[in-house]
DNA sequence: CGGGGAAAGTGTACGTCATATACGAATCGT
DNA sequence: ACGATTCGTATATGACGTACACTTTCCCCG
């Protein structure tokens, strides 16, 4: 499993095939792999949750609710950096790793606490992975194409950019695009992140004031 | 393209092979296809493009930012219903369609309407389009273990859903979690996707109000 | 109308994967 | 030291995407 998580975090999903990820270990055969799990869907299954239980968790909720929702999805969020293939497997697999049910588990008793039902505060956790999860696609995305193309520099980066805006101009009718296109600055990822996190948590505590709602 | 568009619809991304498309189309030999896109990928970009072209847009935005920007997501929405590859696929692939740049373009000019640089509606427009995707992919996730397991019945849903809540009771310190398991309720998906894209639209346009922000 | 060339479609072959099955080798407890 | 269990391999199969060379079909022009 250590194997299969070092191979996709330094080459990407595709790189991590059964006979890679054997040879990796000592130069064993494919099959060999086969003695300690059913098949790559389980190797997966194991990957997730190793890659959950990575993310540290309070024993406790402290005393801030949003401090410990904003602290967890930071936390959260650096994982699924340092594992890119993270937001691309979860989605494959029903979620049932042990980990991932004590992360969730922590953000309920964090929002049942502040009085929320449980089934509102499943919404509420729901919300805020949806916002990781998606960032951390586009991030690993965004790997990708780095690794597929132009790794070495930020050339090829600014050579497909260009051709996109040479697309956008030629299209005509999209000026604000093509404007962005031309000198593509704006807010880093982290910033980006960070916003539509905020935007998620307002949006918790204003329901969170309202007493008895649903 | 079509024809791939009703097979995946229809049977999942998984039965989207070349050779199916084919025989769809009129019995013919997989590599028929290959005179007309020049390869899967090439036809992926087709698929996602037309797809995207599904979604009404106004041509020109109404009074109302937010219930343009509400309405376009909805729409955006109703067509990742109809095509649940469609979150799986779009990050696979650059996004450069050009029916996927006019509506990039449509928030834009919705936003900048508004007084937001560009650069921060394109930071909005990100987020939007990320709760939509990261709502698609959770769904077409849904549709898959259906069409895995049981598609006949809950029956079989049901019996996992109780495997799972053993699961967490067996785990101990999940009690929350094992709560819910015993009694899923709670947000339908379609509220649960209006709340959050309303968290998201009020932490805009508080955005918006303050001039001169950044 | 008939011939020539482009367009359309096919057959075959290759490489990569995951994985089933059957077999051999190593290791460990007694 | 021996026998069973554990570990690893060899081989084969069936998807799949797709390169390449070939044949068929069709249409346009003289």
């Amino acid at each position: 499993m250590a194997a299969a998580i070092a191979l996709a975090d330094e080459a990407g999903l595709g790189a991590m095939t059964m006979k890679a990820i054997a040879v990796r270990l000592g130069d064993y055969s494919p099959m060999a792999l086969y003695r300690y799990v059913h098949n790559k869907e389980g190797l997966v299954d194991l990957m997730l949750d190793a890659a959950t239980a990575e993310i540290p968790l309070p024993a406790r909720p402290g005393g801030d609710w949003r401090s410990d929702l904003y602290g967890l999805a930071m936390d959260s969020r650096r994982m699924t950096h340092r594992h890119p293939w993270y937001a691309q497997l979860v989605h494959t697999r029903p979620p049932a790793g042990p980990h991932m049910m004590r992360r969730l588990e922590f953000m309920l008793t964090v929002l049942t606490g502040e009085g929320a039902t449980v089934a509102a505060a499943m919404t509420y956790a729901a919300l805020v992975d949806r916002h990781i999860l998606g960032s951390g696609l586009q991030e690993a995305e965004e790997a990708r194409l780095d690794r597929r193309y132009g790794l070495d520099d930020t050339a090829k980066l600014v050579a497909a950019i260009r051709a996109l805006h040479g697309l956008a101009v030629a299209d005509g009718g999209v000026p604000h695009l093509a404007g962005w296109l031309a000198q593509p600055t704006g807010f880093t990822a982290d910033e980006q992140f960070a916003l539509g996190l905020d935007f998620l948590l307002d949006g918790i505590a204003r329901r969170l004031a309202k007493p008895a709602e649903e």
